[in-house]
DNA sequence: AAAATTTTGCGTAAAATTAACGCATTTTAT
DNA sequence: ATAAAATGCGTTAATTTTACGCAAAATTTT
C-alpha cells in the first residue's frame, strides 16, 4: 500500500501544526522538545507536531501529536503564527499552525517512555529540524508580551506558591529584574491572588505566605474592561 | 480538462488567504469587501481572498488576491489567525490564514472597475459567507488591542492630519471619548509626530496644526524598548 | 451682518501611580 | 556560631494621569 489516493485539481498543501512547550524549574525557563526518528533530519531535535487530519482541526491536531509525541495530556494550547515560506520543508510544502502552551513541570514527569523528549534551558538548545529555530524565537517574543498583559504565568507554578517564585518566573521571562517590595505591591493590587493557607500564629512566622491564583477574580475584572500590565 | 492530476498519499486541505481592509472616512471605520460571483455562497459578500498557490506564501496570496479581487496594490497585510475548523467551507476541507491591513480610503477611488468590491460602515455590514463573519470580528478585536501598542492608525489617515482627526480615528476604533486636552498632550509626548507645516503668523492663527507621523523616530524608539499605550 | 456655536491653543491643580529605598526579624547556608 | 539571604511592613519623592478653565479664532446659524 503506497498508492496516492487522494486526487485534487489543483496542488494541494500539506498541513501541520507544531507546539511550543514551555515549563519552568523556579529558575529558568524551559521547553520540550523531541528528537526526531525519521528522515528528514533524523536524530535532530524538534517541536512536537505532525500532519493535521482532515477531520481535526489545526488546535485537535497540536493536541493530539503532544500527547503521542511526549505524553502530555489535556494541554490547552493556543495558535500564534502560520509558517508559510515555499522551502519550509524538503518533501512538500507543507504550512505549518504553530502553537504554544504553559504547563507545571511537575505533571509531566513519568510521561516520556518511548519518546526522546527532552526539557530544555533557553541556553542548552540545539540547532532544531525545519524552520523551527524561528518557530521557536517566535514563541519566546510573544510569550513576553503575553505575559504582561494576561496572567499566563500562574500556569507554570504549582497550584500555591509564594510571591518570591511568582517574580522569579517573571523575571526569567522577561530578563528584568524587579523591586521585590514594588513588585508584591503591585501584584497584590491587581486583586487576582488569595492567600492560599491561614498564616501561621506565635512562634513560626517569617515563613513566605503562600498565594494562589484567583481565576474567578480575574474573569469578573476581565470583564469589567480591566488590564493587567507591567 | 477536469483532470484531478495532483495525487498525495494522504487527504491535503486546501489553504487559503484572507483579507480584512480596514479603511476610515473621518468619521467610522470602514471594511472592504466583495460580492461573490460564483457558488458557493454566490451573490454574498465576503472578505477578499482565496486559494494558495503551491509557490506562494500565505501572505503573498492576501496580497495577489486583494489586487486581483479589489484593485488595491502594495498592501502590507499581516496574518492574525489562521481558521481550520473542519466544516468552514461546503466543497472541501479548507484552512484559511486570516489578514489583516490599514489603507488609506484615498489611495482606493477608482480601482473598483469590474469587481463588485464596496466599502462597509461596522453597521451596514451584511451576513457574510463561509465564516467570515467570525473572521471580521477577530479582525476587529485585534485591530483594537494593535492600536493601543503600534502607531499602526496612521496608515488609515492622510499622510498630513490634525490632532483631532487622529482623535476621531482613536475614538473610532476604540469606541472610548478621550479629553482633547490630555490626548493631544499624549501624543505629542510619545515624541512620534512632526509638525507637517510652519505655522502662520500673525493675521491667520487659530488654524488647527497639522501633523505627520515621524517613522524614523518611532523606529529609534522602539529599538530602545518603548511601549505606547493607551 | 450679527449672534451663537464649535474648534483650537495653552494652560493649572488635584489625584493617583510609580519608583527607590529603610529596617528589624527570621530562616537558611557555611 | 556566624554570615548571608529572605520576609513582612512600611515611607517618601518623583512622575503620571485626570479633570477642567479660559480666551481667541473659525464656523455655522439666524
Amino acid at each position: 500500500m503506497n498508492e496516492l489516493n487522494y486526487c485534487y485539481k489543483y496542488p494541494h498543501p500539506a498541513v501541520t501544526a507544531d507546539c511550543v512547550i514551555f515549563g519552568f524549574d523556579g529558575v529558568s525557563i524551559k521547553i520540550l522538545l523531541i528528537q526526531r526518528g525519521i528522515e528528514p533530519y533524523k536524530n535532530k531535535w524538534a517541536l512536537p507536531g505532525g500532519f493535521v487530519c482532515i477531520d481535526e482541526s489545526a488546535e485537535e491536531c497540536a493536541r493530539r501529536e503532544l500527547e503521542e509525541e511526549t505524553g502530555l495530556k489535556g494541554v490547552t494550547v493556543e495558535q500564534f503564527h502560520t509558517f508559510s515560506d515555499v522551502e519550509r520543508d524538503p518533501r512538500e510544502r507543507v504550512i505549518t499552525v504553530a502553537h504554544y502552551a504553559l504547563v507545571r513541570l511537575a505533571d509531566v514527569v513519568g510521561g516520556d517512555d518511548a519518546n526522546a523528549a527532552q526539557w530544555f534551558s533557553q541556553t542548552e538548545i540545539p540547532a532544531l529540524a525545519f524552520d523551527h529555530d524561528k518557530i521557536l524565537q517566535l514563541a519566546l517574543e510573544r510569550l513576553k508580551e503575553r505575559i504582561c498583559f494576561e496572567p499566563i504565568g500562574f500556569e507554570l507554578l504549582a497550584e500555591v506558591f509564594t510571591m518570591t517564585e511568582l517574580q522569579n518566573l517573571y523575571e526569567a521571562i522577561l530578563s528584568i529584574k524587579f523591586d521585590r517590595r514594588n513588585f508584591a505591591n503591585k501584584m497584590l493590587k491587581l486583586g487576582i491572588l488569595t492567600e492560599a493557607e491561614p498564616r501561621r500564629e506565635g512562634t513560626a512566622r517569617r515563613i513566605a505566605t503562600k498565594y494562589k491564583f484567583n481565576a474567578a477574580k480575574y474573569a469578573e475584572l476581565k470583564q469589567r474592561g480591566f488590564r493587567l500590565e507591567f
